[in-house]
DNA sequence: CCCTAAACGAGACGGTACGTCACGTCTTGGT
DNA sequence: ACCAAGACGTGACGTACCGTCTCGTTTAGGG
């Protein structure tokens, strides 16, 4: 019933995912079909569902493979906690902004939001590693005292990351280098410190 | 070859778009063919294709006629900016931790990322009317001195909408009032006067 | 209920009637469809449906009003009969052996075989007096001694129509003037008096 | 591009091809779509479209194995030619008098006036088997000095088949014994030897 | 000569069937 | 045994016409 993976063909598995990856960057996810993944790497359509659930689930590994093969991408610790911000999210407005690029981020989210089982894969292979280079990043900002203490981590990330995301999703305002550069002000503005967190009481 | 819209049955129209609400809440996008809403309403396939290019457009019609027959929101303007925003944010937080209400934004969301043409027709009808109101607040509260002069209104609603949806669509965490208000404080620290703008030649 | 014929539009009748001749001319029995007449003849779909109960019929009328256009084509006779009939079987093949001219004696027959009602019509209006001419000739023969005179003149005119139609419907064979010179010696020898009708008792 | 036969499924093929003939019983060629006919055979529309063209194919192939099934019918030499030809020509007119068995005839020829390709086929593979069996005992008729030996035997198979579908498909007149007789009667007098092929020059 | 009821063009409508596409499962050799 | 190849039942797609049903707009005859 099971099939058994030590006999596993590692042939079809990468003619597979190369596949994929070709596919979406040719097509778009909307033209990604079993089928034309299993012609395009000359391999039976039951090879495919012999290993994976569905589409998603093929999609997911491509990238990950893909994500692997570029190695590891940590983020810069200066010390200056608003320039090393200022490049990663500088580097992810980038990539967005390009469509041939953001084509497989499209891939994901619109698999995210299509399946439950695939949302929980791909936060915790694909977009987990990503956020926890940042969150480490504010954690030793915390350490260096350049944060206020209080900040939950991660609602600090999705305070970088969010806008950026909504704004290519709906597509509500140029992706550009200076809206990079006001996003971090923003969040900086938000974690630096000497604001006092909460001077409710009395304000104005 | 276009359809003559003043003879255009508001019967029909009627039917389909309720139709598409019935179904939604029933089984949800994945299950909402044409031919079902078709079936559900009465109604002769051709007569959806002749009015809408695609599901997502029906869909997107039959929202928005919801939206607008509840009302225009309003935002209130108590005066206390921050009060005001907690009440947004609360009410969208709400809103995404409830399977069935989010479900049709989970819809849109998807639609909005396969079709660029969909995006913007759901931007400009949709989301667009509902930032405004926040917007709104943000500019009356700038005028009222509550916020840095010098902040996009824009990034502000983003920074304020952006992490939530983020939240909501990786399920990176959960959806609860304590992460609304987490949220609010974050944003009113980064929009707070006090604070000065950009401290950056020599922190601290 | 029913429409008033006085009122009728003879420009629309007029109009229909050539459209369908000219799309049968142009595309061929199958491709005739009401809403292609309706579009060709600049007229609305209920006009037709006013005046004709369905396609078949209107198809009728317009090769019947075709026909009576041309006039009535009289047989010759010059007290030969063997020639004169030569004179019509080799007119009926050579209409057959040309695909255009043929065209409509398909859609006609295609018609027949398809509904009992327009089978009645068609066989009065159109095929009766076209067989009556040739029957009109052999009754003549049969006064002249040129006939059998126990021969029933429909099954005459039959075994001088029905050949060639069959070879023409089921293209078993070539529909040349040799083969029309043959199918007139056949009937000939079956119908001339010479021969004993029935030599039955003691032949061989 | 092409299927690979050699795959085929012999169940599909038998239950379309039976559920073909059962339609045709039950309701006539005119309600028999692809739809009814992949449904009551348990068969996707593909499995139809991949092996054959079109619907009057299908007839076909259903018809040709049910002829093939039902076996060669051979045609009674008994030296009497004219006895064994009434056998035959009052067996087809008894099947074209009766509705139910001629609907299939019927069906065909429509198929056959519409489509060259398919005419082709019906001819080959439907007519031409039965009347071969007509020529064959006319072949042997002329050994036996039964027939003037000038005829040609594709023109007298068709002097004998021929009035009578066409009086069938024009209904100009009644389908019974004695008309049948009357046929044989009529080519008899056409065929048998006693007569001067061509006594042209100078009648009498 | 005008008025009004009809016939008209246009085409939207609820349907049915079309022929195609991709799904996920099942089957058949080949290696 | 796993594989490529692809046939299979299923079901939705978007299109073409069906015959019916409004819509204004001619148009022709009876007052």
């Amino acid at each position: 019933m099971m099939p058994n993976a030590a006999r596993r063909s590692e042939r079809s598995r990468t003619a597979i995912l190369d596949a994929v990856l070709a596919l979406l960057r040719e097509s778009g996810y909307a033209d990604l079909t079993i089928e034309a993944i299993a012609s395009r790497a000359g391999v039976g359509k039951q090879t495919i569902y012999r290993w994976w659930p569905g589409r998603g689930a093929v999609v997911l590994d491509a990238l990950v493979e893909q994500a692997a093969a570029a190695g590891p991408q940590a983020l810069p610790d200066t010390g200056d906690l608003e320039a090393d911000l200022r490049v990663v999210v500088r580097a992810i407005v980038a990539e967005l902004a390009d469509p041939r690029l953001s084509a497989t981020t499209r891939a994901l989210t619109i698999e995210t939001l299509s399946s439950e089982a695939f949302a929980d894969q791909m936060r915790d292979r694909m977009l987990r590693p990503q956020l926890d280079t940042v969150k480490d990043r504010l954690r030793s900002a915390r350490e260096a005292g350049d944060l206020r203490p209080e900040v939950d981590l991660d609602q600090a990330v999705e305070l970088l990351i969010g806008p950026m995301y909504h704004r290519w999703m709906m597509r509500t305002g140029p992706l550009t280098e200076e809206y990079a550069d006001g996003i971090v002000d923003l969040a900086m503005a938000a974690l630096r410190p000497g604001t006092a967190g909460k001077p409710r009481p009395g304000t104005a």
